[in-house]
DNA sequence: AGAGTTTGTCAACAGTTGTTGACTTACAAA
DNA sequence: TTTGTAAGTCAACAACTGTTGACAAACTCT
């Protein structure tokens, strides 16, 4: 058999290819920790050679940097009814935060947490993406607070998912409470 | 200078040495991430050959697991007054978990979500040994569902301040809020 | 068509990882 | 003191990490 060349899936396009490997490093980053991500896995998942992560964005840190930093409609994720933010919100906890894109940030700060470079990096995305629209959103004077204490209680509720990946009755009952809780917090009673 | 033969700290004592591994693991796992912990980082903080974990313990997995299920006093965490849980309970958010034991059981937890392997063992621990104890030290019908919420909102509060390390008044305001929620899920209001 | 630039491929680098096995030292029983 | 075993040391292994630079292929312009 002679060595067919390799058919590429993707015409060269450099836009292509950043875009993929952004959204590959995406998922990555969301479902394990900073260093545990590692450039092949990304440039596998992406189609890719993995030295093209290193042309593209630098290091694996500054891949890092563009990807929480490219969150197109993350002020998006509570838009909607007020009166049924809380339960919304529980209703992403219970689907361990699926593929849609916008509470992927919280995910990959949340597992970024750990380590000192990367929550370095997502702390001021965090901030500037997340926090700072939710709390306007919010409004009223503790607005910040609020804003602060949501995201615990959302990311709570994310990580005693994890630990308790059964779907039964105490997982419903825990879920019904916690967007109870955080419609009370939306409500700022 | 002649290589002076080094001096041992500690005298030949397998039970000493296995548990100077076991602490040093401890404080590891309860900061990183499972697989971010080497086994050369574990072995230079307790002052021991990295071989010897392996001989001890086997294998890095079977650290992790001996580490989770030896909490001596893991119940005496929310032991004390009920009436001041929710504030205690912020306060251990607010140290950052300092070294003091009982509350590293639910960092390591927290550390080890991405890890699948790690993820397994720690849930079973945690189970046995944080909730259960807490959900009886609780008591009441839907006792089991509020312990999974206290967690949660602990932990989420512990990512949360992992986040904004600074202490200023939001941080402050937020822990308040947070006691006063965790007090109100242990009055079972 | 030819030159020049962009895009992708490949192999190698130095460093780290968990784990193993052979080795030396220290201690206790005889 | 000799002997047997437990405790600790050391070097090496294969596999993996992020990153680099040389190279080949494909596209764009003149």
């Amino acid at each position: 058999m002679t060595a067919e060349p390799v058919e590429r899936l993707r015409k060269r396009d450099s836009a292509a290819t950043r875009a993929a490997i952004l959204q590959a490093a995406r998922r990555r980053f969301a479902s394990e920790p900073f260093e545990q991500v590692g450039v092949r896995d990304v440039a596998a998942e992406a189609g890719v050679d993995a030295a093209l992560i290193a042309r593209y964005f630098g290091s694996k840190e500054d891949l890092f940097h563009a990807v929480v930093n490219d969150c197109p409609q993350a002020s998006e994720a509570w838009a909607g009814d007020r009166a049924t933010f809380g339960r919304r919100a529980a209703e992403k906890v219970a689907s361990k935060g699926g593929p849609d894109g916008a509470f992927e940030g919280i995910f990959i700060a949340l597992r970024s947490t750990a380590s000192p470079r990367a929550s370095e990096i997502s702390r001021e995305a965090m901030k500037r993406h997340m926090l700072e629209p939710l709390a306007q959103w919010l409004g009223g004077d503790d607005a910040e607070v609020r804003a602060r204490l949501l995201l615990a209680y959302f990311m709570g509720g994310v990580v005693s998912r994890a630990m308790a990946p059964e779907d039964n009755a105490t997982n419903q009952a825990m879920l019904d409470r916690l967007a109870e809780d955080m419609q009370r917090v939306v409500d700022g009673r």
